[in-house]
DNA sequence: GCATAAAATGCAATTGAGTTGCAATTGGCT
DNA sequence: AGCCAATTGCAACTCAATTGCATTTTATGC
C-alpha cells in the first residue's frame, strides 16, 4: 500500500485514485499549493469539484492545512506531523513565507508564531502570520 | 469643505462623489471593509467598478491598507495616519484582528508585529499578522 | 466472491469577486 | 465659459468556488 492510501487509511478516509493522487503530490511537493496548481500536476483527469472537495475533506480531517495567500487564492500545505505530534491536537501556528520572486510559498515549520499582547478585552484564539521575502534558493541566485 | 474632500485635496486626488461617499464611509467605519460591504453602505448609486477603481486609487495613494482576509475576499482599512506619522514612509507593520463573533477586522495600530529570526538565507520584506478571537465587545457580552 | 448502503464522483448550472476596453461624462484649470 | 485629462458607466469577460442531482465506487458483512 502507498504511503498515500497508509496515510488515508489511518484518518478513516476511503481510499479513492483522486485522494491517493491529490495526497501523493501534496507529500511530494513541499510547497502550499492552490487548487489550479494541482490540478496541473495531476497525470489523471478529475473534475474540478473532486478536488476541492478533496481538499476540504483533506482540510478536515487535519491532512492539509490553509495557507495564507495575500492573492486571495486559497493555497495548502501537506501537514508535517514531526513537528506538532509531541502537543497532542494538531495546531498550525508556524509562519509561512511567500518568495516575491519565485511565487513559492512555504511552511517555516520550525518557527511558531511570536505571542504578541493584545488590548485589554480581546481574547486570543488562532493567528495567521505570512512572511514576504525571498527565499533561500532566489536570494543565493540574485547574490551571484 | 467636508473632511474627506480635505484629505483628497491633499493627496492630489480628484475630488469626485464616489470619491467623497466612499472616503466618508471609511473614516466613519473603524473597521476594515470589503468591495461589497462598502457597496452596501453607498448612499448613492455608483458602478461597481468604480468602486474598485476608487480603492485601487486610495490603496496607490495610501489612503487605505490592504488587509488580510482569510477567506480571501479583499478587505480595506483607512489609514490612520496619528500612529505612522512620525516614520516618515507610511508603513503597515501593525497587527490586524478578526472578530469570529462578529466577523469584523479591525486595525490594532499601535501593536507592530513582532521580529522574526528566518532561516538561513530568507531575506525578509513585508509581513502579515492576523489574529483571531473575540473583540472587546464580544467578549465583554459573553462574560455576561 | 458478491450484494448492499453509504460515500465519493461527474456533470451542469450558478454565484460572486475582480478585470478590461471603450465611449460618455465631469473635474480642475486658465 | 471652455478645454483636456481624469473619471465614470456599461458590457462583456475571467477565474475561483459552490450546489443539486444522478451515477459510480468503496468498504464491509455475508
Amino acid at each position: 500500500m502507498s504511503n498515500a492510501a497508509e496515510v488515508l487509511k489511518n484518518k478513516k478516509l476511503r481510499i479513492t485514485p483522486a485522494r491517493v493522487h491529490v495526497l501523493d503530490i501534496f507529500i511530494r511537493e513541499a510547497a502550499a499549493l492552490t487548487h489550479a496548481e494541482i490540478e496541473k500536476l495531476l497525470i489523471d483527469d478529475f473534475d474540478r469539484v473532486t478536488l476541492y472537495r478533496t481538499l476540504t475533506s483533506f482540510l478536515e480531517n487535519g491532512l492539509i492545512h490553509k495557507v495564507p495567500d495575500e492573492s486571495g487564492i486559497q493555497r495548502f500545505a501537506y501537514c508535517n506531523h514531526e513537528h506538532h505530534e509531541h502537543s497532542g491536537a494538531h495546531s498550525h501556528t508556524h509562519v509561512h513565507f511567500f518568495c516575491m520572486q519565485c511565487s513559492k510559498t512555504t511552511c517555516l515549520d520550525d518557527i511558531l508564531i511570536p505571542a504578541i499582547k493584545l488590548p485589554e478585552g480581546f481574547v486570543q484564539d488562532e493567528s495567521v502570520f505570512l512572511v514576504k521575502g525571498l527565499c533561500r534558493k532566489c536570494s543565493k541566485n540574485k547574490a551571484e
